[in-house]
DNA sequence: CGGATTAGCTAGTAAAACTAGCAAACCGGG
DNA sequence: CCCGGTTTGCTAGTTTTACTAGCTAATCCG
């Protein structure tokens, strides 16, 4: 599938030369890495019969329960970027696949709780699971500074990025 | 718009805490990045009149011709993950749009080579050449080690990344 | 209290992917 | 040489999924 992105063995295989090199070499190992993600989440999701949002949205409302959170239509919507109504056909999409659970807030009535069920922590658990093991195996190979830098660089990349392009849904 | 994704702060919050903590750090932050650059693909799309696919399809074919390669129609369908039939409507509309031409390859008459336009390069370059040069100067203030720890990663989640999804669940 | 804002929903529309299936060109064994 | 199998790109019709517009109810705040 992404195998064929011919680009990908550049960057690595360039990994030490030129000292203006570099910059476009960590700009490509990211575009790589995204390409490579995407698929990823593509094959994951079409297995299970589950778009790419409706995936990103399952890991998000887990990785919140598991943080002991509770998640919102709202949040979604903040977290996808999309439009608020197409958050709302996302749910119920969910809500009838029987992933998730919608009860109706007990502190705000306009509002609602979204609770993974059962089935979404056993049955794509796994499958997420088995991806974040893999992934938290690479991370943890990592020296505490390595990941201090990685981190700053990823945070300030999402800063350059959530400045390109304003617009506002909803 | 991903500025109110509220698990965002806390990675870099954290980022001076315990070791164990670090390598959810930078899993977090690499997920929180991906959300943001995934948004920001669907802003830059939108104000131009192009779908996220169109605008990926779009970079991988001018990366091409950067490189000196001309691109296929089969190209671009391994690339982005879609059907060929998609691909071939996606190819007529960037056509139509004036991004690029089709001309029959001299080699397999079955196939196209497909050029990026002046307007292409003139139009859509700038675009993307904003976000690519706001992004460039973030890892250009990158110190050679640095740089090199973060490609070296990226690499190798990438190379983590291809491996899931092949497998079953259950 | 009363206007403004926020959360979620419905309805209808538009974009973009999919499947199925076709014709032409290419490849390779007999 | 030639005939079956494969590859490339295409059309047609369908399905998925996001969008806009606009509504109701709840909450916030001066």
């Amino acid at each position: 599938m992404t195998d064929s992105f011919d680009s990908s063995e550049s960057a690595e295989a360039r990994a030490g030369s030129g000292p203006e090199a570099r910059a476009t070499d960590v700009l490509e190992a990211l575009h790589v890495y995204s390409a490579a993600e995407a698929a990823m989440r593509r094959r994951t999701g079409t297995a299970m019969g589950l778009g790419e949002n409706d995936l990103l949205a399952l890991r998000f409302i887990l990785d919140n329960h598991a943080g002991g959170r509770t998640t919102a239509s709202k949040d979604v919507t903040r977290y996808l970027g999309i439009s608020s109504a197409s958050t709302t056909v996302l749910l119920h999409r969910l809500e009838k696949g029987g992933f998730i659970e919608r009860r109706p807030s007990s502190t705000d009535r306009r509002s609602i709780e979204i609770f993974a069920t059962a089935t979404a922590e056993g049955d794509t658990g796994p499958m997420l699971a088995l991806a974040q093991e893999q992934m938290s195996m690479t991370t943890e190979s990592l020296t505490v500074e390595e990941a201090r830098t990685i981190t700053k660089f990823l945070t300030m990349m999402r800063k350059t990025v959530d400045q390109i392009g304003h617009r506002r849904p909803n």
